[in-house]
DNA sequence: AACTATTGATAAAG
DNA sequence: TCTTTATCAATAGTT
């Protein structure tokens, strides 16, 4: 259809590969919109012309995604399997870690120690004991910290007070009398926590289920 | 073009809009075979009958995934957006309870420490306490377990070889003397792991990168 | 981008 | 569904 006949073959010269580009792209959207009008099709025309440029069709009652997401169903094929192998690798990789770390913390916490050979055992006696010293020498420290907090704090407010009353007496021959308190009232800081037994860092459940996507019991508790 | 001109708009007669679909697919997928050769373009085009039946039609040099891997990156569409997102939330929440188990563990290795206030550092404290205790405990039971065993299979080895020399005394009047050693044999078990000091579970790097898709230091070692 | 001679597509019929 | 064929549509080459 034209002035002569064209053998089907490649269209060297890029101007009139280009011409013939758009003419018949318009002329293919306009047979894909029929088509769909016609007889009630759904349809997606993506097209690329050599220069790179994109055009699509899609019918008027869809959209593209949903015509490729038909696709796939029907043809079997996974359109970004392999993107979602890579996500899926990965996810797999992380559950893995979690579960070694999951593992390492029951152990800690003195569960899970079946496994355990002597070696093994040692060793994690001797890291859990080197460790506690740590963490007891933090408490001291942490303590003796905010007991001179509130010893400053207390001492200030003493002086505070005294001015006060030093103020009160001398410029009205004082009518208030404050009681003082030198010490005693930190107590309440060695004292926190003294109450329930207290669980550190208890994972629930003790056997976690990260298997499938539901991992809704991942929980990690501080408190 | 046929013996009349058609208005475009639905075919109402279902088997003369079967027809004229089964024509018109073909003349379409002409078309884009055409326009791929001569164009030198690339395409992929699905078709949905409206009775459901399915076609497609791709450019030789790729394959449908291609082009459509393509038209998202061009068009800014991300077709699977749905999915991609619930895997990268899925991801991210994984990577979350991974840097909350990382830090639980440093804590418990005494690393970490200065987030914690008295009453977290009691709870640490106290239940590290009781925990190495279990872990003591397990140790001195292996241990105990161990050495049993081995002194069983001592005794049984011992019985066996006097059993052994006094069948060799009575029928051959025996030529060989075998040396006893009745104790002793089961330090090596006592003894073992006593070499290069241990360290236990060690998670390297201190400071994990669980960051990006490139989580190659996610080393839990055993040894 | 518009024109038009010519080929190509296809509606209806068999 | 395949073929035929009259007719309309698409388009190659030209301007």
């Amino acid at each position: 259809m034209g002035r002569g006949k064209i053998e089907i073959k490649k269209i060297e010269n890029p101007t009139n590969r280009q011409v013939t580009y758009s003419k018949r792209r318009a002329g293919i959207m306009k047979k894909a919109s029929e088509l769909t009008v016609l007889c009630d099709a759904e349809l997606s025309l993506v097209m690329f012309s050599s220069t790179g440029k994109f055009s699509e069709y899609c019918s008027p009652s869809t959209d593209t995604k949903s015509v490729y997401d038909r696709y796939q169903q029907v043809s079997g094929v996974n359109l970004w399997s392999a993107q979602y192998e890579k996500m899926q690798n990965t996810l797999n990789h992380l559950k893995e870690i979690n579960d070694n770390l999951r593992r390492e913390i029951r152990q800690r916490m003195g569960e899970d120690l079946d496994g355990l050979d002597i070696k093994e055992l040692r060793g994690l006696e001797q890291n859990m004991d080197e460790a506690l010293k740590i963490v007891r020498n933090r408490k001291y420290h942490v303590i003796s910290t905010q007991t001179d907090t509130y010893k400053k704090k207390l001492k200030n407010s003493q002086e505070t007070n005294k001015s006060l009353i030093r103020e009160l007496e001398t410029e009205e021959h004082a009518i208030f009398y404050v009681d003082e308190d030198p010490a005693g009232s930190y107590d309440g800081a060695l004292a926190l926590g003294n109450g329930t037994p207290y669980l550190y860092f208890r994972t629930q459940p003790t056997h976690p289920n990260l298997h499938g996507m539901g991992y809704g019991s991942h929980d990690l508790r501080l408190a």
